[in-house]
DNA sequence: GCGATGCTTCGGTTACGATCGAACTATGAA
DNA sequence: TTCATAGTTCGATCGTAACCGAAGCATCGC
């Protein structure tokens, strides 16, 4: 009984609705605003800001004062993937919330997951790379091969640079839309950045949702194709 | 606001102590009555009654009823990770329970998580297995080698039954004492059962601690060493 | 300096859920 | 049948936490 970590606390700092839906927000990666976050949380500021405090005293959320802003963002890539994968075990569980709304579909197809592609298109990369030989999948690991670091360079990816952050290269993580693994770690951010760098795609105002123009699309399914 | 999979319901569900504490019993893989969890959750058979309901309304637990008890167990392997996911989270943050009682260092030497073989002894067993080229790891993924696949056989464990079942041979799941990896998938659980089956260790009554005999001791030493 | 904006703190209300005693159902034992 | 054990359901109590209005700080632009 009084054994282990307690989950309880954490467990229950994310089950208020509230709560859950700003740190839901947070994990699109950008850093939001008090007002902004009472308004995913759909509740007034003066709520949000008590739950703001609850959620960095647990250790959930840092904020970063600038100016009259208050900036809340996750407070690490840990707690990212904790709420991924809660969202990936609701989303088996068929605990959805969503009344299938207009954004729904944009959001399945490509939406960011703290800083790397997620959703269909994410999946389809993954796919795609492990089918040419760039990514080693074993078990539910991924490593780069020799192949994958020169492909990469020739589109403008420089994995020497990347490797020197502690961080790892290569992760797979669960897409709770798709219920298939898409590519995190350092080079899921640093190939959804160079989409974004490219023009390829942009990230929407408030949503998680990420919208490929016309080109973009073109250039992304021809550089990741499937197999028929 | 109305996108995506609905997390703060299973924070909700996880989220009270007394739930929580018998969702943690039960990570211990076995059935337990709605008796014993009261006990763990250190409450009334009435509110035990009640908070068991809405788990297993939710989707995390099932029961079986046998004469006049009921057996609750995880609904599957999902929610036990689940479960341990958030412990190795919340031990990351400090966010910890334990004042240091009695069973808590036999916990961290050697204690079942969901059905297979966690703690200082965990990690290491697959530390050797690794060191010795019977598992590859590659990235946060698992493989067992031919070489792993030869030894195995060795020590009475038929690698060929195993992948008959649709679950993962090897997955890795990280250890919320330890703070790294141990084995996991069928061939975690097969390893426990042989040592379990061999009488060099057992399970105690009500803790998730496994207590390894003296000779069980040695043996698992033996056959697991960790280079100096 | 002044007002406007962003956010927090305080106080009081409200609602929900955890809790348990008591009554009720079901299974097993004698 | 009767008694005992395991569990659920009901009803009532109680505490806590979510919530918002109002007031209080802090920072910016002017």
């Amino acid at each position: 009984m009084k054994e282990g970590p307690d989950i309880a606390q954490i467990g229950a700092l994310i089950g208020d609705p509230a709560r859950a839906n700003m740190l839901a927000a947070l994990t699109g990666g950008r850093a939001l605003t008090a007002t902004e976050l009472a308004g995913v949380g759909g509740i007034t500021v003066q709520t949000a800001s008590t739950h703001l405090a609850k959620l960095e005293a647990g250790g959930l959320l840092t904020q970063r004062k600038q100016g009259r802003h208050r900036y809340f963002t996750l407070a690490d890539e840990a707690v990212a993937r904790l709420i991924e994968s809660m969202m990936g075990f609701a989303a088996g569980r068929g605990h959805l919330r969503h009344q299938p709304g207009p954004k729904e579909p944009a959001l399945r197809k490509a939406r960011i997951c703290y800083d790397h592609l997620a959703g269909d298109y994410g999946v389809r990369m993954l796919d795609s790379l492990i089918a040419s030989g760039s990514i080693d999948a074993v078990g539910d690991g991924l490593a780069l091969t020799e192949k994958g670091e020169g492909d990469l360079k020739r589109i403008g990816i420089n994995v020497g640079d990347l490797r020197s952050s502690r961080r790892p290269l290569c992760r797979s993580c669960l897409d709770w839309s798709e219920r298939r693994a898409h590519l995190a770690g350092s080079l899921g951010k640093a190939l959804l950045s160079s989409f974004l760098d490219k023009g390829w795609a942009r990230r929407t105002a408030e949503s998680r949702s990420i919208l490929f123009s016309p080109e973009g699309d073109r250039q992304f399914l021809r550089l990741f194709p499937v197999d028929p």
